[in-house]
DNA sequence: AGGATCTTGAA
DNA sequence: TCAAGATCC
């Protein structure tokens, strides 16, 4: 017998249909279950109307709807202020209780507790449960019972807990058939007009959406985990999984692809070190969204807050710098192709996520809060616990970040990481003809080898915005304030135990 | 998940 | 003259 008659499962990041651990549970539990996703007006109306990432999440709830829809039931779709809508259809279809993933985002949470609230007024159940990470929130401790701050034991404790139960699949294929009929007149997904978005073809993400665009991609990927330690670095290389963009909209389920690495793992040799680095990555996220849990202070402030203090660069030349960092015109070619690369496609490869961090913070001074705000915008893959941990990371603000005196030479790196360039080339056209020797710094190249390559610096590409010996020099000095006596850089307590 | 600079020791 | 190591930021 059913605990519930009729339930609700309102997704929301876990786009699919397959090891989704909320909508197993609702199943389980419930003799009926309407599933419901609300596009939400909240989030959208921010939004210019070209986001790609809106066309991904269409794509892949057009998709559920069809699956849900073959399987006997179907997928209720609204647009709205879900604190409106999921309390109102929970009542109009009579459901004794609402199922929702966990959600570790400060806005979210807010948005969540008024839904319950609003819910219990009117007798209905409100549950949220862990779907997007292995272990969350206390589930990893210290000895001492503690949250960990620092990744490297964190991760050791992470691979010690986690068994075969952790990684087990959630519901199975044949629960379905407790899908709910859908009332006449429901389980249409409306369409992009219809929201107020219109994506052109050019502008779409390159990967296919949906379960099974994931499905294709991991396809894709598993025959190259065995290489991932030693590609991933590459951005000229098909070395990492780009799965990213399917993880963040829970198109895949991260039991699924935690079970791939660590059987690779397991079995061990040279192709255990591809999935134990990517395995690691993995371990990076779930570290991230619950340093988020326990300090949502993050959001907008340095986790060491010694480091607020200092002073970033502002003003008119800030401003151009920041702009010119955008549009990948800063005149360092692989910080300039990144930067092309992201405004194109969405996606930035992850070395030169750190790359581009570290010269706007380092090099051009500037608050690293702006470049967060700028990749929020623009990462198809945006999860606000990474890209803050991530920002926090490179501008040596965050928990386990690097030391402040640990600054990217962005030429070094394109001459390690780009050796012939092909990643500039491909980004940077107007560099195209200039040797490999010549790339990674065009203003230390003669006038010959320019002529050849038909560049004039200050025309076809600029002159760099910055010299980085002289601005790591004043990065330094900027950063010295943290060392002033008396200014704590640990967190305050008051941020744990929320 | 670095780099600059200085030192050392071999070509 | 240059690669590898040590040390500092």
């Amino acid at each position: 017998m059913s605990e519930f008659h009729k339930g609700l499962v309102w997704l929301r990041r876990d786009l699919r249909c397959s090891d989704n651990a909320t909508l197993a549970q609702a199943l389980a539990s419930c003799a009926e279950v309407y599933p419901v996703f609300v596009f939400d007006t909240t989030l959208l109306d921010a939004l210019p109307r070209d986001d790609r990432r809106v066309a991904f999440i269409h794509e892949s709830v057009s998709e559920l709807a069809e699956t849900f829809a073959r399987a006997g039931g179907g997928l209720i779709v609204r647009h709205g202020d879900p604190a409106v809508e999921i309390p109102a259809l929970a009542q109009a279809l009579g459901v004794q209780v609402v199922f929702a993933g966990r959600d570790y985002e400060p806005d979210a949470l807010t948005r969540d507790r008024t839904v319950a609230r609003t819910l219990e007024d009117a007798d209905i159940a409100f549950e949220t449960l862990k779907d997007q990470v292995i272990f969350d929130m206390n589930e990893i401790l210290t000895a001492q019972g503690e949250p960990y701050t620092v990744f490297t034991p964190y991760s050791r404790a992470w691979l010690k807990q986690v068994s075969a139960v952790d990684l087990a699949p959630h519901g199975r294929e044949s629960d379905l058939k407790r899908l709910a009929k859908l009332p006449q007149g429901e389980g249409k997904v409306p369409s992009m007009e219809a929201l107020g978005f219109d994506v052109p073809a050019s502008r779409r993400i390159a990967i296919a959406a949906g379960e099974s665009g994931a499905r294709q991609l991991l396809e894709d990927f598993l025959p190259r985990m065995s290489h991932y330690h030693e590609r991933r670095d590459f951005p000229a290389v098909r070395g990492p999984s780009y799965l990213s963009v399917h993880l963040r909209f829970g198109t895949v389920s991260i039991r699924t692809l935690t079970r791939e690495a660590h059987a690779a793992m397991q079995r061990g040799g040279d192709a255990g070190n591809g999935a134990r680095t990517w395995l690691n990555e993995l371990i990076w996220r779930e570290f991230y969204f619950m340093i988020l849990h326990h300090h949502p202070r993050v959001v907008g402030n340095a986790f060491k807050p010694a480091y607020d203090a200092i002073e970033w660069a502002s003003g008119k030349t800030a401003d151009e710098n920041f702009q010119a960092w955008c549009e990948g015109r800063t005149g360092y070619p692989l910080v300039d192709a990144a930067m092309r690369q992201i405004n194109q496609t969405g996606y930035m490869h992850n070395r030169l996520r750190m790359v581009v961090a570290s010269f706007l913070v380092k090099d051009l001074g500037i608050d690293w809060r702006r470049g967060e705000a700028y990749f929020a915008r623009q990462l198809n893959d945006f999860d606000l616990a990474a890209n803050n941990g991530g920002w926090q990371w490179a501008a040596s603000t965050g928990c386990d970040a690097q030391p402040y005196f640990r600054i990217f030479n962005p030429v070094t790196q394109s001459e390690k990481f780009d050796p012939q360039g092909r990643f500039i080339r491909k980004y940077v056209p107007e560099l195209a003809h200039l040797p490999d020797k010549a790339i990674h710094a065009p203003w230390r190249a003669d006038a010959l080898t320019l002529t050849e390559a038909n560049v004039t610096l200050g025309r076809e590409y600029p002159q760099p915005l910055v010299a980085h010996d002289v601005a790591r020099k004043e990065t330094l000095a900027r950063y010295a304030v943290v060392k002033m006596p008396g200014v704590s850089g640990r967190p305050d307590d008051d941020a744990l135990g929320h």
